[in-house]
DNA sequence: CTCCCGCTTTGATGCGGGTCAAATGGCCGC
DNA sequence: GCGGCCATTTGACCCGCATCAAAGCGGGAG
């Protein structure tokens, strides 16, 4: 499963959550240089994950949480019908397989959508940390808390039943989490298909396509394949109000 | 907000986890006799709620978690341009408010949709006796990572695009839920409203009362009301695979 | 450079479900 | 028991999105 790239100085990447970017959003974020070091030690390796590569299987035994270092992955369930739902799209500092921890099992599987890297948070070691160490208890149930909200956003989207809404409410939405990182909030690098897109938005990709198409020549974005120019922020909120 | 009713033996319902019918899907589901103590001794109140009362409104300060002891509530989002969405409907032994964590501030609103009970646990001592008590660390999370994979489930539902494909599945997934509380897997009370239900369905009430018609055609439901027996659960299963 | 394959766009058509409208039925207060 | 109100059902119409089909476009292999 990891990658390894001995032509690169892997302990500059793969150690240190002290120097990593994402540090203020990520576990260590509040703590003290002693406690980050402790998150340190528990982090049993960082791995690299090349495009379509899976990071965890539905219905694999759960053992570890991640957290994306760098890149981008997409979670999906398929149904007993064999209906697939792609449940959420993934950016750095986020932390995923948490809804595995009810049932002991992966209740989704995660595939990474470009070239990306995790770190790996075995789940008893995190506990136990966590109890030793309160800020660090705080700061998981946030990024947990995090995503749960990001869960919600993605149902408030499914609700509004104009599909431009729909995608809209999408665009806005990545653009807010990219600035969480960072990063410019007008320019969008989707790192999905349209496929997943319509998929995730309940919708075919046929009309995912058309409904660039529309926003674009309303003025609100400019598309290039999966580049994604933000025009107009407030008129693009205002069609995502149906 | 609590409403006291004094001719009612309060002990009896306020007080003492150990004799919860819930106690084994919540918070003190597989702690021994005296951590439960623990548990119960940082429980603040024990509160009833009125049908359509409110537990707590978006954007109010974060300060406590409620278990749900009897009854049903929803939870709801209001976006920028007054859309609601209805995110949940909630059953005994399931936590609330967890969303609230990231942002200090809850993002959504909870209401009863009957006469219930939710059990309050304010958070800074809950964090405290999690720490303390590692076996109800573990256990918090699971209540946490099952709210997730109802989240999860409700958006599958939201992905199918044929309406009546998501009725059978909210219904297949109440009854799953149902079961969870040793109730009855084929009789549902449905305490929405049909226009809630048709929100959180991402359809309009209309649609949801023909469909509720179809079904019972079809066999497979008898519908009296919010009254609904499942009369042919394989049946219901196959048509919520599109 | 060229071929080829997968992703994306664009077009034509039909139907499911949204919208507007009205009737029915339960429940509560009086 | 009666009246009024709100929840729910039922009906008619029409639009938006799914469906089926085909044409661009870009990138990677050879």
């Amino acid at each position: 499963m990891p990658v390894d790239n001995p032509a690169f100085d892997l302990d500059q990447v793969r150690r240190h959550c002290a120097r990593c970017d994402l540090r203020d959003l990520c576990l260590p974020a509040g703590l003290d240089a002693a406690d980050v070091e402790r998150v340190d030690d528990i982090v049993a390796d960082r791995t690299s994950l090349a495009t379509g590569s899976t990071l965890y299987h539905a219905g694999s035994p759960f053992r570890a949480l991640y957290v994306i270092k760098t890149g981008s992955l997409k979670t999906q369930a398929v149904s007993e019908g064999g209906e697939l739902q792609i449940l959420g799209f993934h950016l750095p500092g986020e932390i995923m397989g948490f809804d595995a921890l009810a049932g002991e099992r992966h209740q989704c599987s995660a595939e990474a959508l470009e070239a990306s890297s995790v770190c790996r948070l075995p789940y008893a070691e995190l506990e136990r940390i966590c109890a030793a160490v309160p800020g660090l208890q705080r700061q998981f149930m946030r990024l947990v808390s995090r995503e749960m909200g990001d869960d919600h956003d993605h149902m408030a989207m499914m609700g509004r039943n104009q599909a431009i809404a729909r995608l809209a409410l999408f665009l806005h939405s990545m653009s807010k989490r990219q600035t969480r990182l960072g990063r410019s909030a007008d320019q969008l690098t989707l790192t999905m298909s349209r496929a997943d897109l319509a998929n995730y938005l309940g919708l075919v990709l046929e009309t995912v396509s058309r409904l660039f198409g529309r926003l674009q020549e309303m003025g609100l974005i400019e598309v290039r394949r999966r580049e994604i120019k933000i025009l107009d922020r407030e008129g693009l909120k205002s069609v995502g109000e149906c």
